[in-house]
DNA sequence: CCTGTCAATTAGACAG
DNA sequence: CTGTCTAATTGACAGG
């Protein structure tokens, strides 16, 4: 479980996930339907930026994921002591990702079982090893992935986040598993990497909002600030205008542009450019930092 | 229509 | 017993 839970954590940097943020809400979806995993190749911290930027406006989708998944080869031979898995079942199973879901669709745990027992396929058998847990009284237990299983799938997940019907019967036949049951846990891993991203996502969101909300808070104070000094001719008075003003002192008017022919030692910097009677003078105040 | 993915949900296993 | 984790199911939807 901890190591699960790490190696989530790790995949969540290599595999940003959270994509369907349409359903999840903020902003209608444009037609994107489904998740993309984009820029794997980003360094973690960018990756966040970039899939934040881009959740709403990217609509690869499971296409993109499965145009880049083709790009990387299918694991690796399944092992010579992988007890290759009954390709009749599989291929079964590969055929219909659902097939044993829907003919077993019975639902409740005892039917399905009777279906499971029935099918010889390894999904259980698999996950054997160490639990030696003799269920021969027919209350049969929940499929618990064995560790070794747990960590193929968790590596192959951090290759790519979804499977190619290739990749996946690769998998499933090197773990011993119904090809299903490696799809059930892709898409559970893929949801629970959403998930996670999702609560980063948030806590990063709530971050800024707390960061602007201070500094507007701030600046508030600052514009009440300088509106005070405005409305007290004395303090008004007293400042020394800044290099760059074109107010004339003496009249407390706006110069004439006349006023920079001759150009005195400094020519009007292109800030000043901005029509100066537009602008509150108080604008130019140097600014109280 | 078929296939694959997703969101939502159910339910078993297990730790506290 | 309760909460959490996760395998598994279901139905909707999109793309080819």
């Amino acid at each position: 479980m901890l190591m699960e839970k790490e190696d989530l954590a790790l995949s969540l940097s290599l595999s940003s996930s959270a994509n369907r943020f349409d359903r999840l809400s903020l902003v209608p979806s444009s037609s994107s339907s489904s998740s993309s995993f984009p820029s794997r190749s980003l360094p973690s911290s960018c990756q966040h930026w970039s899939r934040l930027l881009l959740f709403r406006s990217e609509g690869g989708g499971a296409g993109e994921a499965r145009r880049g998944l083709r790009t990387i080869d299918v694991n690796q031979p399944p092992p010579a002591g992988a007890a290759a898995g009954r390709p009749d079942s599989v291929e079964a199973d590969a055929s219909s990702p659902n097939s044993a879901v829907s003919s077993v669709g019975g639902k409740r745990p005892a039917e399905r079982e009777a279906e499971h027992d029935a099918e010889p396929s390894c999904s259980r058998g698999a996950s054997d090893e160490e639990e030696g847990d003799g269920d021969g009284d027919g209350s049969r237990k929940k499929l618990r992935l064995s560790k070794d299983q747990s960590s193929v799938l968790e590596e192959s997940f951090k290759e790519h986040t979804t499977l190619s019907t290739k990749q996946k019967l690769a998998l499933a036949k090197q773990l011993n598993l119904r090809p299903r049951q490696v799809e059930v846990w892709f898409q559970n891993r893929r949801a629970r990497t959403k998930l996670k991203q999702t609560e980063v996502d948030y806590e990063f969101l709530k971050r800024c909002c707390e960061n602007l909300t201070e500094e507007n808070r701030r600046l508030q104070k600052e514009v009440q600030e300088l509106r005070a000094l405005k409305l007290s001719p004395q303090l008004y008075m007293q400042m020394t205008p800044p290099t760059t003003l074109t107010m004339c002192p003496s009249c407390e008017r706006v110069s004439k542009p006349s006023f920079s022919t001759t150009s005195t030692t400094n020519p009007p910097p292109s800030e000043a450019a901005a029509p100066r009677s537009l602008r509150p003078p108080f604008l130019d105040a140097p600014p109280q930092r």
